[in-house]
RNA sequence: GCCCCCAUCGUCUAGGGGACUAGGACGCCACCCUUUCAAGGUGGAGACAGGGGUUCGAAUCCCCUUGGGGGCACCA
């Protein structure tokens, strides 16, 4: 999604266009969910595509596997032009053949055997009646190629050193390498940003193009993001998709920034960068060669950036979306009553998204607002270090609260911190106890808001309530 | 085993010969604010992997070493 993202910004910030397109031509590892998948996290992110299996385009088909003739095509014309050749060797010879490589410590690699006639037709009576074969490029023996990269100048290779790759797969299928091609050149891709990991095949695919006689694209090959353990991520190393930084209550903007500066920079100080800045600013030349460790913890104070700093009114859309779902699924509690007033979470939002990073949290710091009747705090809780063994004292003290609650004349944050600063003086308590206590009674939690603006929108009938229902578990 | 890429604070990065006593951000520590928790403010610790060159002058250019990453599939 890195990657993609660079692609996006390339394509907005030049006018050109995002293609996107599903290379599918690997059925042993085909997923039918993938697909959605992808097309969702594309969405969350913003990342639009102008041409696509869904919006269509002038290159239709966007999806490998229905444009097979085409890369056939491609083969037979490689074959006819000696660039590639039929390869009969089965699996289990390439096997056995990458083994010995292997123990002898030496490069592996295909040893070339189908390349003659006499070797295609030994393979061929090895393999018996049922023989498959695949097509493989004719790599040269001898000379270099030089593959131009915009981000790391050129990059040579010696031929010698390259394999006769497997281009069109005994079922018919292209590999990533004939498919990229074709597709490439159909469709008139002027830039390929892809991960590092293909370096190593450029070449490859630079002589693919020219034996096809294929206009070269512009290659970008970016670096990966490892995980804290500079390995690299994976879903065993803590990559998640992208979906599931939805599903915890990331933001798309704060994820969109984070991953827009995990291997590029605008410049010597600035974090926090627009969709619409990224756009503007975007260059290749920035883009970062070295490979960049996924940092969560910068991640999550991001998130936490974007939430405070966001219009009130979105991140309440965001919040109420996400407490109005069902308890199981991480809403507030079943018994609050949906749709939740979305002017009273409104009010909410000033005291709440200064003490959350993720919309997920939000729940158990919010809940109390929303039930409608006890809180039922824990004794232990209550009492909390100030008076602890001293229920006697804790049930007087939130007594005469009680009092005050009931009998205050404007129900208001200012109002109340007078009544019960005056309450503490009198009581000779120190505020920041009697704070506490009330501050249990009627959230139920010893981390909340401010008191006295969050008694305020409490309000005077559930926190009376409350701090009878406190007194009488004491 | 062979090939390729990369190398500045723990992490993300600025830096592309002199502006560098190496800047910013996250995290960390201290202090301030304070009714809890946050947020915010101020300050602090913290890096040019090592060795050779080139140059009047190297974080910046070249080479070697070391380290890290990736590739060597009928996967992408």
């Amino acid at each position: 999604m890195r990657t993609a993202l660079f692609d996006w910004l390339l394509a907005r910030k030049t006018g050109g266009e995002f293609i996107l397109r599903i290379e599918d031509t690997d059925r042993s590892r085909y997923v039918p969910t993938a697909v959605d998948d992808l097309y969702a996290s594309l969405r969350w992110l913003g990342l639009d595509w102008d041409e696509g299996p869904d919006v269509g385009g002038p290159h239709a088909p966007y999806v490998q596997s229905e444009r097979l003739d085409l890369y056939q095509a491609a083969a037979a014309h490689l074959i006819a032009s000696g660039n590639a050749y039929e390869c009969f060797c089965t699996p289990e010879r390439l096997d056995e053949m990458r083994n010995r490589q292997r123990e002898l410590k030496q490069p592996t690699g295909y040893d070339g055997r189908c390349r003659s006639e006499e070797g295609r037709a030994e393979a061929k009576r090895e393999a018996g009646a049922d023989a498959r074969h695949v097509v493989r490029f004719l790599m040269p023996d001898a000379g270099e190629t030089n593959v131009l990269d915009l981000l790391r100048g050129e990059v040579s290779f010696q031929n010698a050193r390259l394999d006769d790759s497997v281009l069109l797969k005994s079922d018919g299928f292209p590999t990533y390498h004939l498919a990229v091609a074709v597709d490439d050149h159909e469709m008139a891709i002027s830039h390929v940003i892809r991960a590092e990991e293909w370096l190593p095949s450029a070449p490859l695919h630079k002589l693919v193009f020219e034996a096809l006689g294929y206009e070269l694209p512009n290659f970008v090959h970016v670096s990966r993001i490892l995980g804290s353990d500079r390995a690299k991520l994976s879903k065993r190393h803590g990559a998640q998709s992208v979906l599931e930084y939805r599903d915890q209550g990331y933001l798309p903007d704060a994820v969109f920034n984070f991953l827009g500066l995990l291997g590029w920079s605008l410049d010597d100080k600035t974090e926090v960068i627009s969709r619409d800045e990224f756009v503007q600013h975007f260059s290749i030349e920035r883009l970062i060669k070295s490979p960049a460790v996924f940092d969560l913890e910068k991640l999550n104070w991001m998130n936490g950036h974007y939430l405070r700093s966001l219009p009130p009114e979105d991140v309440t859309g965001l919040l109420k979306e996400w407490l109005e779902r069902p308890e199981a699924a991480g809403g507030l509690p079943d018994q609050v009553e949906r749709p939740l007033d979305f002017d009273y979470t409104l009010r909410l939002v000033p005291l709440v998204r200064e003490r959350v990073k993720l919309l997920s949290e939000a729940r158990d710091m919010m809940a109390f607002f929303y039930l409608p009747d006890g809180v039922e705090p824990d004794p232990t809780m209550l009492l909390g270090k100030a008076f602890a063994g001293e229920p006697r004292r804790a049930a007087d003290l939130l007594s005469e609260a009680l009092v005050l609650a009931e009998g205050v004349e404007d129900w208001t944050a200012a109002s109340l911190e007078a009544a019960y600063r005056a309450l503490a003086e009198q009581q000779g308590v120190r505020a920041g106890d009697l704070f506490m206590l009330i501050r249990v009674a009627t959230t139920g939690r010893s981390v909340a808001p401010p008191l006295f603006e969050t008694m305020e929108l409490v309000g005077r009938e559930r926190c009376v309530l409350r701090l009878r229902l406190a007194i009488n578990l004491l």
